[in-house]
Order: C-alpha cells, then sequence, then structure tokens
DNA sequence: CTGGTACTTCTACCTCATGTAGAAACTATC
DNA sequence: GATAGTTTCTACATGAGGTAGAAGTACCAG
C-alpha cells in the first residue's frame, strides 16, 4: 500500500514542506502554493484545480494514513504525518520487507550508492 | 513504474525461482508450478488459472523489462531478466531516487534495520 | 500431408485506484 | 437570513491489473 498517484505526491509535497516547518495547512494555502509555479516539484504546476478535487486528495491521503486533519478549527488545517524523509525510509523498507533474502539485497543495494552516500553509511554505522 | 500486481508478482516469484537455477520455464512449467501447493510464496495457490490468463500476466511483465522471452523455440521460454535481489534493490533505489535529501532518508533507513544487518552491512562498507 | 493438440496472439470484460469536479450541505458573518 | 467560503457526497473517466474466450499458428502422430 506504498504507491501515489501523481497529484496526490504533489499535494504530499506541499505538506512535506509544511511538515519541516512545522506548520498546518488549510486548503487556501495549498490551493495558493500549487498554482505558484515556483513550485517545480509539486508538478502540476499551475494546474488551477477545483477545490473539490484538492480535497478529495486530502481525503483519500487521509485514508491511507499520510495525512492527519484538524477538524475542529473551521478552516481544516491538514499535515502530513510523518517527514518526507521518514516517509521514503519506511517505504525502502516495505521493499526490503517483501524480499527472502534481505542481507542479499542490502549488498546489492550498497552496491550502488553514491561515494558520499557510503561515507555517510559508515559514520551512521560507526566505521569512521 | 514499480509495481506488481498480485499475480504478477506470484509469476515473478516462480519465474525467480528459475533464475537462480538459471532455468528457463515455459508456460507448462509455471502452470504446473503454480499449482503445486508447496509453493506458498507463489501465492495464487493452485488457484487454477487459465492458461491464457498466465500468458497475458507474462506478456505484460515483459512489456515491462521484467522478463524476457526467447522467441525462437517453440514453446517459448521466459525468464527473469534479473534476481529477486537486484530487482528490490533496485527498487529501493528507485524509491530512495526520488527523494531530494538522500542522505537524510539513510540516516532514517539505517536506523531501523536489525542489527544482523547492520553487522552486514558494516562488513560490506568496511571493504570498499 | 493432414488432423489434432499445444501454444500464441487478440480482444474483451470486470474491478479498483486515481484525477477530476459538480451539487448539496454546512457554517460563520454581515 | 443572505452570502461566501468550507466540507461532504456522489459521479464520471482513464488506466492498471486479473481473468479468460476466440481465433490463428506450429508441430507431432499417423
Amino acid at each position: 500500500m506504498a504507491s501515489l498517484g501523481e497529484l496526490e505526491r504533489a499535494v504530499m509535497d506541499l505538506l512535506w514542506a509544511g511538515h519541516e516547518a512545522a506548520t498546518a495547512n488549510t486548503l487556501r494555502d495549498l490551493l495558493a502554493q500549487s498554482t505558484r509555479p515556483e513550485n517545480g516539484t509539486a508538478g502540476h504546476e499551475g494546474k488551477d484545480l477545483a477545490v473539490t478535487t484538492v480535497l478529495t486528495v486530502l481525503s483519500r491521503l487521509e485514508r491511507k494514513g499520510l495525512v492527519e486533519r484538524e477538524r475542529g478549527t473551521r478552516p481544516h488545517r491538514y499535515q502530513a504525518v510523518s517527514s518526507r524523509e521518514d516517509h521514503t525510509a519506511e517505504l525502502m523498507h516495505e521493499v526490503l520487507g517483501s524480499a527472502p533474502d534481505r542481507e542479499a539485497v542490502l549488498a546489492r543495494f550498497i552496491g550502488s550508492v553514491t561515494d558520499t552516500e557510503a561515507e555517510t553509511l559508515r559514520k551512521l554505522l560507526g566505521l569512521s
């Protein structure tokens, strides 16, 4: 249950930006941002979607457990449940988890990581 | 372009088994195996699918670049393009690749790996 | 060579996820 | 209470994946 659609991902990108800034976005916020072309990442740039479209997507993301919605306030506030990094790492674990031979997979995985990243990993594992 | 359906995965499981044994499977082989209940992993256990169903799935897997088909021989022979481990590792890279802050993701990822696996990683990284 | 059997290709249908949005219900405010 | 913004419900279109029939193709037995 991992994959996101294009629009879903775009919305998550906005929410993840808010997550870093510890901001809970309202629907209006999101719409404003999505129209702004600077938001390259957000894909769907300036596509001028209907309000309800974004709402629907937010509901679906909520159902998927990726978004939390504050229903108390009047314009509801939406926020990503976890950071983009956490989410991605979790995804990686999901992918890895389905493998019978996890260690073999890890070996391959490590094999094709950039040098910088290998260095980072060494540090994290207390190797240097 | 990563995800596989349930049946697609089941078929890949069979083909991956063949990959280890360097065997190119025919349709008949696959059908025989899929009916065999020992093949827990294969899911879809003994579901007795129509021949064409499996063929269709194989075609789709071929289109996705996961399966290679020898068209020369009469019963065509099918085989996984890469091992399950390679494929999984590649998937992990795909997931990681979409992240802007790869190193942060790796940090989280490493944080939730079993001790044994951490040890494996140390070995792998120590050598390179 | 000829028919039957096995194999392959084409086409099709169903369901579900996702993108998209209108209609209606709701709420705060003037 | 009318109005404008917000939220919910409902709905349709498209594409992926599961499933398989019908028809075409190839190969062996006789």
